[in-house]
DNA sequence: CTAGGGTTAG
């Protein structure tokens, strides 16, 4: 019995663990003063218990002695002091209590917490062969190290197995999406407790499969077993998935006639529940009823504020907020860059690597979208570059964000490089290079994919369709469109909201109403987002009655809803109706938006309701604590040179606090033409070029000054400079309609399949109509 | 005082 534990480690360890515990100063020399001073601390506690330990010697107190051992070591796994554990195994062999069940597992214990696999391994081949723990210790163990086959061979041999031992496998297949293996296993499994269940119902949820893990729930019920605050945890979490909320509230009503109403976890699973539910009163109601709150609390009630549209309320939250983990920083990036608000996305990306958190998963992926909507080309490469640097590069997540980032920056080739570059595409990584190459307009390259693509989903479509959106190219989004109907998908919200935009801005209504028809089949013209769509095409076609119609028909409005009518009102010249409208809606306690005032400011100033307007801009910071953006001044600038006040709007730019836009001088340079006014005019223009070098607008509008007032010479001058610089003013477009197909045609362009027969045909047709 | 299941983000 005792050569068989000298053999143990002997070999290997026995010296050195003979060394270190022989309290010389030594091994500790190196070690930092504290740590040391630890140690030394655990050893005196030992001495003493040495002590203790040899005054008795009947084997009941061995067995004491081995039990304060292993405790010690215990205190060793826990803060991690590999070297007093070391000192404890030596000692532990030395006088033959290495074999007590109590030692050698703890001893399991504190190699794997100070991460030395090897030594832990190698207990465990020594004594650990015949005790259910060890086993089921290692098993976890390997299969947190990546080593799942051999967790499973470990499994398979073991000479025998308790529920804990299925749990794991089960939870362990589930966490590699093995979910029919996890069902065999589960089945096997000769008893079940809670937490077997619970491991089985958060395994389907984590693979999606919401609806079996909700069935598994109602058979636990069924079969007797009480739900305890883990379970409830997950339950609420697949209805909330699930959208199954009929579900959750029964389970709301289980969880208050148990003794979990006021347990941490739940409540903070409550919260998100009701935000889901668009409960948002219930929600805040959990929180206040809350005795303590947690990180997890105060990051679920960040998403509330968001939710409402709070985002002040959200910030000073964060700001003030008692602790923070990596999951707030990402809500917070991930919202920011959802609400319009994408450069504080960047800036906090950056303060919480400053702040030493770490970066997950979603915060880069949220990053790289906030990097994509604001062209930051830069910003997006550098975050690609740490991306690589922390080994995420694979992930199908980050990789197609990155894919969108490239493609949004105009850098398709480096899109296709990651593409090209993933091991497992999913369709989400097909779907953002197909969608990238038509927002850069390389459709060739698109179709090639597209033809290529394993699977194709309403998703796909979409990114083609708005590609073509985004491109002006109207006509040919909707012909798209006809093409997916055809192929028997049934387009979903986004498909309609992007094809009704390029409705909108067609000239026929026709399409537009074949889609309204379309959607009133599917049952789905009166959601919010749908219907405000449907408003926005029929204002944007002229016809703006059938645009009131689906506006007021709409049961839940939401600002973007207000905006757009509001928005198409003073577009169709209807001003006053706009601002009725928007005072009804401020009567029904309705927070106006910036964008709304955008619209407001844009309808006086096609009336020439100057005083209305300066109303409104003021009431705009007193009020509603809006502060007006750059687009806002350009809006009053408009609004004072249309009415003629040219003084009073040059004078107007040069006291705003922040820096005028391009379109800025450009809304003083055309009340300057309009109301003829050269010498404020050329000296609007020639600051509007030089903010704007680059666009051909700014030198347009200064030579058609300059013609206004027939200074003929320099109208010659600006057309020259023009040319130097290589500037275009941009063309219009023309379009016609061929039963179902839109042609869209610019100034002898190239995009029609047949232009060159066009062009021939058109040639043929002039040189007979002008001889 | 030893093992198995978890909440917030994408």
């Amino acid at each position: 019995m005792r050569a068989r534990k000298r053999t143990s480690l002997g070999h290997i360890y026995h010296s050195t663990l003979i060394n270190s515990l022989s309290f010389h100063p030594k091994p500790l020399r190196s070690l930092s003063f504290s740590t040391s001073t630890a140690v030394t601390a655990i050893f005196k506690s030992f001495k003493r218990k040495l002590a203790a330990g040899r005054r008795a010697s009947t084997p009941r107190s061995l067995k004491s002695y081995a039990e304060t051992c292993a405790s010690l070591i215990r205190r060793c796994s826990c803060s991690h002091r590999f070297l007093a554990g070391l000192g404890l195994h030596g000692h532990a062999l030395k006088c033959g209590i290495s074999s007590d069940r109590s030692v050698f597992t703890k001893l399991l214990v504190m190699y794997s917490e100070c991460g030395r696999p090897a030594d832990r391994d190698r207990v465990f081949a020594e004594f650990g062969g015949y005790d259910i723990f060890s086993w089921n210790f290692t098993i976890t163990d390997f299969s947190r190290r990546g080593y799942f086959d051999v967790a499973c061979k470990l499994f398979e041999e073991m000479p025998m197995r308790n529920v804990v031992s299925w749990t794991i496998m089960v939870d362990e297949l589930m966490k590699r999406g093995r979910v029919l293996d996890a069902i065999r296993i589960f089945e096997r499994c000769p008893s079940h407790t809670v937490v077997s269940y619970t491991a089985m119902i958060n395994g389907f949820a984590r693979n999606g499969m919401n609806l079996d893990g909700l069935a598994l729930f109602r058979e636990m019920l069924r079969n007797g077993f009480m739900p305890n605050e883990i379970t409830f945890t997950c339950v609420i979490r697949a209805c909330i998935c699930s959208g199954a909320f009929y579900l959750a509230n029964s389970v709301v009503g289980m969880i208050a006639k148990s003794m979990f109403f006021h347990n941490l976890s739940v409540n903070n699973s409550l919260i998100t529940l009701y935000l889901r539910m668009g409960d948002v009163d219930s929600a805040k109601g959990v929180f206040n009823s809350m005795v303590d709150r947690d990180v997890v609390t105060w990051t679920a009630m960040l998403d509330v504020c968001f939710e409402m549209g709070d985002v002040m309320d959200a910030r000073r939250l964060f700001d003030e907020m008692p602790e923070k983990n990596e999951v707030t920083w990402s809500m917070m990036i991930a919202r920011y860059s959802h609400c319009g608000e994408p450069w504080e996305s960047l800036v906090l990306f950056s303060l919480m690597h400053l702040y030493g958190y770490r970066r997950n998963l979603s915060s880069f992926a949220s990053v790289i979208s906030a990097s994509a909507s604001l062209n930051n080309l830069l910003f997006g490469s550098s975050v690609h570059s740490h991306v690589m640097e922390v080994g995420f590069e694979d992930d199908v997540f980050i990789s197609s964000s990155l894919i969108d980032m490239y493609s949004k920056c105009g850098r398709s080739d480096e899109a296709r490089q990651i593409f090209d570059s993933l091991g497992v595409k999913n369709i989400i990584c097909w779907n953002a290079m197909v969608g990238g190459y038509c927002y850069n307009g390389k459709y060739r390259e698109a179709r090639n994919l597209f033809k290529k693509m394993p699977e194709r989903k309403a998703a796909t479509w979409n990114a083609v369709i708005s590609g073509y959106v985004q491109n002006e190219r109207y006509g040919d989004a909707v012909e798209i469109f006809n093409e997916m109907c055809n192929s028997g998908l049934v387009p979903n919200k986004m498909t309609f909201s992007s094809v009704l935009l390029a409705c909108a801005n067609l000239p026929s209504l026709d399409k537009g109403k074949n889609l309204h028809a379309k959607t009133f089949k599917l049952g789905i013209e009166n959601e919010t987002f749908l219907a405000t769509a449907l408003t926005d095409m029929y204002a944007k076609s002229g016809d703006i009655e059938s645009s009131k119609i689906v506006f007021s028909m709409m049961p839940v409005k939401n600002e973007v809803s207000w905006t757009t009518m509001i928005q198409g009102l003073a577009d169709s010249g209807l001003a006053e109706e706009a601002l009725a409208l928007f005072d009804d809606m401020l009567k029904m306690n309705i927070c106006p938006t910036e964008q709304m005032f955008l619209s407001i400011l844009f309808a006086c100033a096609h009336c020439c309701l100057v005083d209305k307007g300066i109303n409104y801009f003021e009431s705009m910071e007193k009020t509603y604590g809006i502060t007006p953006k750059e687009r806002h001044y350009t809006c009053m600038v408009d609004l004072l040179s249309r009415a003629g006040h040219l003084r009073e709007a040059e004078d107007f730019i040069l006291k705003m606090p922040i820096k005028p836009e391009a379109n800025t001088w450009a809304a003083l340079l055309s009340g300057c033409i309009t109301h003829v006014n050269d010498e404020i005019g050329e000296r609007a223009a020639k600051m509007l070029i030089g903010l704007e070098k680059e666009r051909a607008a700014g030198y347009v509008l200064l030579s058609n000054i300059y013609a206004s007032v027939g200074k003929w010479k320099d109208v010659a001058e600006v057309r020259a400079l023009m040319r130097e610089t290589g500037l275009k003013k941009g063309g219009g477009c023309s379009w016609i309609q061929i039963r179902d197909r839109f042609h869209t045609f610019y100034s002898w362009d190239s995009y029609h399949p047949n232009s060159l027969k066009i062009y021939e045909v058109l040639e043929l047709l002039m040189s007979e109509v002008v001889p």
